[in-house]
RNA sequence: UCCCCAGUAGCUCAAUUGGCAGAGCGGAUGACUGUUAAUCAUCAGGUUCGCGGUUCAAGUCCGUGCUGGGGAGCCA
C-alpha cells in the first residue's frame, strides 16, 4: 500500500493508502473513534469503526495516547465533516512507538512550561506554522539575492576581534588561545563585496547582552548583503526590495500557516513601498512632540541626539501602514565603520528600518567610511585595538571603493510577519541570558 | 547592573481579615456510532520554591536566599 502524506491526500480520494505519524489526540465514543493524526505536512482525521476493524483492533486504536507514533492504512474520503475536509477510513492500524503520560495537554501552558519543553513543543499548530513560516522567509532573502547576481558568502563563527566594541562578546577556548563568537559577519562580507561585488551572509550570531526582553535572543540569524560601489539610497532600496519579496512570498506560500496563528493578514497586504524616508530630526522632532502631548506616558520622554527605545520606534511607525527608515543618526552613536555624510559631517550615512506593529528596529544598514585615513582615526577614537583590523584596513589600502550593505534579523522578521508576540517562539531552540535548555 | 512581578496537584489557576488545601484541564476506569478543545459518571493525585522568624494558628505577615517572567540600559 502505498505511503503518502497528509497534504498529498486530495489526489488520492477513494483509494487505499497509509498516513504515517503521530496522535494528535483521538475522541469518539464505544464504537466508532476518531483520530487526529499528524505527519508534518498536515494533520488527518482518521476514522476507526468497530464494525469495520473488529474488536482487537478497535480496542488497540482505543489504547492510542497522545503523541504515540502511528501507522494508519485505509480508504481516501472526502467529507465536508473532517477538518481539512479529506479523512481516512482505517482498515489496519500499527503502533510504533508507544507515548506515554505526555507533558503537553491540549489546554493553556505557561511560557516557563512550554519553553522547557520546546523540543515537545514544535509539534504543536502554532509553533509547526511559525517555523513554517521562518523557513520561507530564509528561502524567499535567498531566492531574492540570488535574482539579482548576489553570491551567498558564508563569513567565520569563531573571530579574533570585535566588529563592535561596545557589544558583548561571547568568549569561546580557542586551543591556547581565546576567540570570540562573531556578533557580525560583516567586515568579512566587505571582503567578499570587494571580491565577488555583491555578497550576502546568513548565519548565526552571538550577542552576551544581558537583555531580557521579548526582543532579544543571544542567539539569532542575521542577513547581512554588502554591494560594492553602492550608496546611502541604493541601500535602502535594497532593504525595501527585499522586505517587499518576503512578505509577498509568504503571503502566497503560508496563507494556511497565517491563518492557523490568525494573524491579520490585511496588515501585510498593506505593507507598500516606496517606505518613508525620515531624517532622524525630523524623528526627534516627533517625539518631542509626542512626549509633550503625552507626559505622563512611560518610555515616551525623548532628547535629541539620543538613540530610540522600544517605545520610540513604536510611537514614529503608529499611524504607517509600511515599515519606515531613519537616516542620519548621529555618529557617535552609531558602529566606527560608518560613514559620514560630507553636507552633515556630525551624522552617520546609516539608516534603521522599523517595522510596523510595534515589529521595532528590523535592519541597520550604512555606508561604509572608504578612506583609509577616516578608517584609522576612528578606529583610534572608539579606543579598539589596531592590530586585528589590519586585515580590514587592506580592503582601504588596496583598490577602495564607495560600499554599503545592511543587516536583517531573521528572527524579528518573523516575529513581524507572524504576530508572535516573542521572539523565542520565532527559532526552534531559542537560546536567551536565562535559557540554554533544551 | 537597575526596576517591577510571580512561584500552591502533571498543567492553568483559586483560597475572604491570618482560621479544615480547592476547581477546571490532563490521567485512570466505565457509558455512548460523526466527534470538532466531544459529552456524562466515578477514582487517584499536595514538601503551598528553600531557610529562618512573628503567632494559639502562616499558602497568606516579616527577613533572607533560589528560580523564572516582563521592562530599562544595549541592540537585530
Amino acid at each position: 500500500m502505498k505511503r503518502v502524506y497528509v497534504d498529498e491526500l486530495s489526489q488520492h480520494v477513494g483509494s487505499d493508502v497509509e498516513i504515517a505519524g503521530w496522535l494528535q489526540i483521538q475522541r469518539g465514543n464505544n464504537k466508532l473513534r476518531f483520530l487526529q493524526v499528524r505527519d508534518g505536512s498536515g494533520i488527518v482525521q482518521a476514522i476507526v469503526a468497530k464494525s469495520d476493524v473488529g474488536e482487537e483492533m478497535f480496542e488497540t486504536a482505543k489504547g492510542v495516547t497522545q503523541e504515540s507514533s502511528l501507522r494508519v492504512r485505509g480508504t481516501v474520503n472526502a467529507d465536508d465533516r473532517a477538518p481539512g475536509g479529506y479523512e481516512l477510513i482505517v482498515k489496519d492500524l500499527e503502533i510504533v512507538g508507544q507515548s506515554i503520560d505526555y507533558p503537553i495537554s491540549p489546554k493553556e501552558h505557561g511560557s516557563t512550561f512550554l519553553l522547557d519543553h520546546r523540543h515537545l513543543w514544535l509539534r504543536s499548530k502554532k509553533q509547526h506554522a511559525v517555523l513554517r513560516i521562518r523557513h520561507e522567509v530564509i528561502w524567499a532573502i535567498r531566492d531574492f539575492f540570488n535574482n539579482r547576481g548576489f553570491i551567498g558568502f558564508d563569513t567565520p563563527m569563531f573571530t579574533p576581534n570585535a566588529v563592535e566594541g561596545t557589544t558583548d562578546l561571547f568568549e569561546a577556548k580557542y586551543f591556547d588561545t581565546i576567540a570570540f563568537l562573531s556578533q557580525s559577519g560583516q567586515l568579512y562580507a566587505e571582503a567578499g563585496a570587494m571580491a565577488h561585488g555583491r555578497v550576502y551572509t546568513f548565519g548565526p550570531t552571538f550577542r552576551a547582552e544581558k537583555s531580557k526582553t521579548r526582543r532579544h535572543l543571544t542567539e539569532f540569524w542575521m542577513v547581512e548583503p554588502e554591494v560594492a560601489f553602492m550608496d546611502l539610497e541604493g541601500d535602502m532600496q535594497l532593504a525595501e526590495d527585499m522586505t517587499m519579496y518576503v512578505i509577498e512570498r509568504v503571503l502566497d506560500k503560508r496563507r494556511d500557516e497565517l491563518d492557523m496563528l490568525e494573524r491579520d493578514v490585511s496588515k501585510l497586504e498593506a505593507v507598500s513601498g516606496p517606505f518613508r524616508r525620515m531624517h532622524y530630526d525630523k524623528a526627534a522632532d516627533i517625539l518631542v512632540k509626542y512626549a509633550a502631548e503625552h507626559p505622563d506616558e512611560e518610555g515616551a520622554p525623548f532628547t535629541p541626539g539620543d538613540d530610540f527605545g522600544g517605545r520610540h520606534e513604536s510611537i514614529l511607525t503608529m499611524n504607517s501602514d509600511s515599515p519606515i527608515m531613519i537616516t542620519h543618526f548621529p555618529a557617535e552613536i552609531k558602529a566606527f565603520y560608518m560613514k559620514r555624510d560630507p553636507d552633515e559631517p556630525d551624522r552617520a550615512l546609516g539608516f534603521d528600518m522599523i517595522g510596523t506593529e510595534d515589529a521595532g528596529e528590523l535592519i541597520g544598514g550604512s555606508v561604509r567610511e572608504d578612506s583609509y585615513d577616516v578608517l584609522v582615526s576612528r578606529i583610534k577614537e572608539h579606543s579598539l585595538p589596531m592590530e586585528p583590523f589590519e586585515w580590514y584596513l587592506d580592503l582601504r589600502r588596496y583598490g577602495s571603493v564607495p560600499h554599503a550593505g545592511f543587516g536583517l534579523g531573521l528572527e524579528r522578521t518573523v516575529k513581524w510577519i507572524t504576530g508572535r508576540d516573542h521572539l523565542r517562539e520565532c527559532i526552534p531552540f531559542p537560546r536567551m541570558m536565562y535559557r540554554m535548555k533544551p
